[in-house]
RNA sequence: GGUCCCGUAGUUCAACGGAUAGAAUAGAAGUUUCCUAAACUUUAGAUCCAGGUUCGAUUCCUGGCGGGACCA
């Protein structure tokens, strides 16, 4: 039983005690105390004010009273307004303290038999990955570990999206301006080769579009009947009979941006369990349109079209196939959809999409359950918003993207920079150093696109380079590091640690205990509300603290030696929370910095 | 036109319907013969507007204003 449940407890009997009435531990609010007051947990009093009949402060003296002269582990408390704060005896947090250090897998919570699919990333292969794919990956990639801490089955899949018309763009620049260059003769990642074709395309298509308007064309109609456009859509149609020139370059320039997207997931520390490409599923869905007329769930318009009637639940009419039976793209992510099921039967499904297709997943969603599919109630879309430039959204055509290669190399420089500032390699190998400034500008980087809410937008200022001090991964990377320098010294010193002759423990040590206990229930609500940023901003918490702890109190200046061993162990735990609390953000943490 | 999301210090972000709205940065002032100053301490500074529900609203509801996205 956590100490939050232990006091609910204790605060149930009281009321049951004072005001004969029997209140669940649900109907009790605890929250942490603020800073300002004595004690760690506060119990608000006001929702019980209509059974006590008294004032919220007489409610929370007599419940006070209550607990500390019934229960163990009051003690002393103060009443502020309807506050109720709770300052539990020294005894109490040295015993948690214990419990914590004999609890290996502090941080990973027992098995749930839940199954988890997690779908992210899912790159275009017509251009290199940029910032907003890494957001889209972070948010992924953390969301999986948190989800396995939390005790779920967790496989981690990729969707890979290698056909379509924007490949085609690509591969038609390439086949009139390429000149057979390679990656190798460009000496460029095949990625960035692809994107470079895709602009090229661009440009020469707008080119078409202006001579086209100039002779007398609707702007509207000219981009319809631009050359450019006409050839790619029938290399589209090409590509779709398998004629084998097509193919050939299709291979060709996929391979190479695989290649490509190989290096930067690497450079991220991102892997997958499975990779699926859209090559082999956008055929799918086709077989449950039918299955969905057959069950009356879908219905055909008299031109052969086949919609889903969907405006009892707030939404519209959605065409899911059309009239000459060809899909859209609802009807392979329908397909999609059981052919995962068939890999991994799994309870939930989370797809890390932008918000930009809210609308997309609430529909597709819906037509699942009505569907009745089994899994449909575990369909989540892990929405997140985009991130915005000073000068507005990142348009890929107009060269208005940060790249990903470029600012994660970036990060890596800048970390370099700072480290060699501050004269902290002393001793470090060249390769120490480079691993060092990786795992430095990773962490800034992560942090940075983790620690907000996913679901809001936010703004990057490539002008101003991503900070390393303040509320930031380094801020917390450095902390650890401090500790694990605190830990060395104590090895030396004396190896064993016992806890038992310490009696009474400062207000910062209090702090820390309070907060690191809250671990895995910050594990668990980050898993419930899919969100890595609950996670991020914890992690920070702890950091802080143990900061304040580290300023205020000296560790091995301490005479008292069990108060040094004591100290040692507090500060080996938060060791703990912070690199497996990083961990679950996809962030190594230092043991030097 | 219809639907959805968002509006908090100069700036970037927090806040299960709860206390005097927290951090970080930028600004001002301090801390190093002492375990890593990428740190710590102090200081000043904000809920878009108008109603409503509530003992209590940044949070919930209605209507504006502003920003973004989606649907043909």
């Amino acid at each position: 039983m956590t100490i939050e449940e232990e006091i609910k407890k204790n605060i149930s009997e009281a009321v049951l005690a004072l005001f004969a009435y029997q209140l669940s531990s649900s109907e009790i609010l605890i929250q942490p105390t603020r800073k300002e007051f004595q004690g760690t947990h506060t119990f608000v009093t006001f929702s019980l004010l209509k059974i006590t009949k008294k004032t919220p402060e007489e409610t929370g003296q007599l419940i006070g009273d209550y607990l500390i002269s019934k229960t163990k582990l009051l003690k002393d408390y103060n009443v502020v307004k309807g506050f109720l704060n709770l300052i539990l005896k020294d005894q109490v947090w040295i015993l948690q303290l214990k419990q914590l250090m004999a609890n290996p897998y502090f941080g990973q919570l027992p098995a749930n038999d839940q199954n988890v699919m997690v779908e992210f990333s899912s790159p275009n292969t017509n251009k290199p990955l940029h910032l907003g794919h890494l957001r889209n990956n972070f948010l992924g990639d953390a969301i999986s570990r948190i989800l396995k801490a939390s005790g779920c089955q967790v496989k981690k899949t990729n969707l890979v999206n290698d056909r379509g018309i924007h490949i085609c763009k690509s591969m038609l620049a390439y086949q009139r301006f390429g000149n057979n260059e390679t990656p190798v003769s460009a000496n460029l990642k095949g990625d960035h080769l692809a994107g470079k074709y895709y602009v090229l395309f661009d440009q020469a298509y707008k080119q078409e579009v202006v001579a086209l308007t100039s002779q007398g064309l609707t702007e509207d109609e000219a981009k319809k009947k631009a050359p450019m456009l006409l050839a790619a859509q029938e290399m589209l149609l090409r590509w779709e009979e398998k004629d084998p020139e097509i193919i050939t370059l299709w291979n060709l320039m996929n391979k190479w941006v695989y290649d490509g997207f190989e290096v930067t997931y690497k450079t991220m520390g991102i892997t997958f369990d499975t990779i699926y490409k859209e090559s082999d599923t956008y055929l799918l869905g086709k077989d449950i349109i039918d299955e969905g007329l057959l069950k009356g769930v879908f219905f055909k318009k008299s031109d052969g079209s086949v919609w889903i009637d969907l405006t009892a639940d707030g939404l519209d009419q959605k065409l899911v196939m059309r009239a000459d039976g060809t899909s859209v793209y609802i009807t392979q992510d329908i397909g999609t959809c059981d052919f995962k099921y068939g890999d991994f039967q799994m309870d939930q499904s989370v797809y890390v999409v932008g918000n930009e297709q809210d609308y997309h997943f609430k529909v597709l969603f819906s037509i699942m359950k009505k569907l009745g599919r089994p899994y449909s109630n575990g369909l989540y879309h892990l929405s997140y918003g985009m991130v915005d430039l000073p000068t507005g959204k990142m348009k890929s055509r107009e060269g208005t993207v940060v790249d990903a290669d470029e600012l994660m190399d970036e990060m890596f420089q800048t970390a370099a920079q700072q480290t060699l500032a501050l004269g902290k390699i002393e001793g470090l190998s060249k390769e120490e150093a480079n691993n060092l400034y990786t795992i430095l500008g990773l962490g800034a980087l992560k942090y940075f696109l983790l620690k907000v809410d996913p679901k809001k937008r936010m703004l990057f200022d490539p002008k101003e380079s991503i900070e390393f001090q303040g509320h930031t991964g380094p801020f917390i990377q450095y902390t650890h590091a401090r500790i694990a320098s605190i830990l060395r010294r104590a090895q030396k010193d004396s190896p064993y640690m016992v806890l038992d002759r310490v009696a009474v423990i400062h207000d910062r040590e209090i702090n820390l205990i309070a907060q690191i206990i809250r671990f895995e229930q910050v594990i668990l609500q980050a898993a419930n509300e899919f969100s890595p940023a609950i996670l991020a901003q914890y992690v920070y918490d702890v950091a802080k603290d143990y900061n304040g702890f580290y300023q205020e109190l000296s560790i091995f200046n301490e005479p008292d030696q069990n108060r040094v061993q004591f100290r040692v162990a507090l500060s080996k735990v938060t060791a703990l929370v912070i690199s497996r609390g990083m961990f679950l953000l996809g962030i190594d943490v230092p043991d030097r910095m």
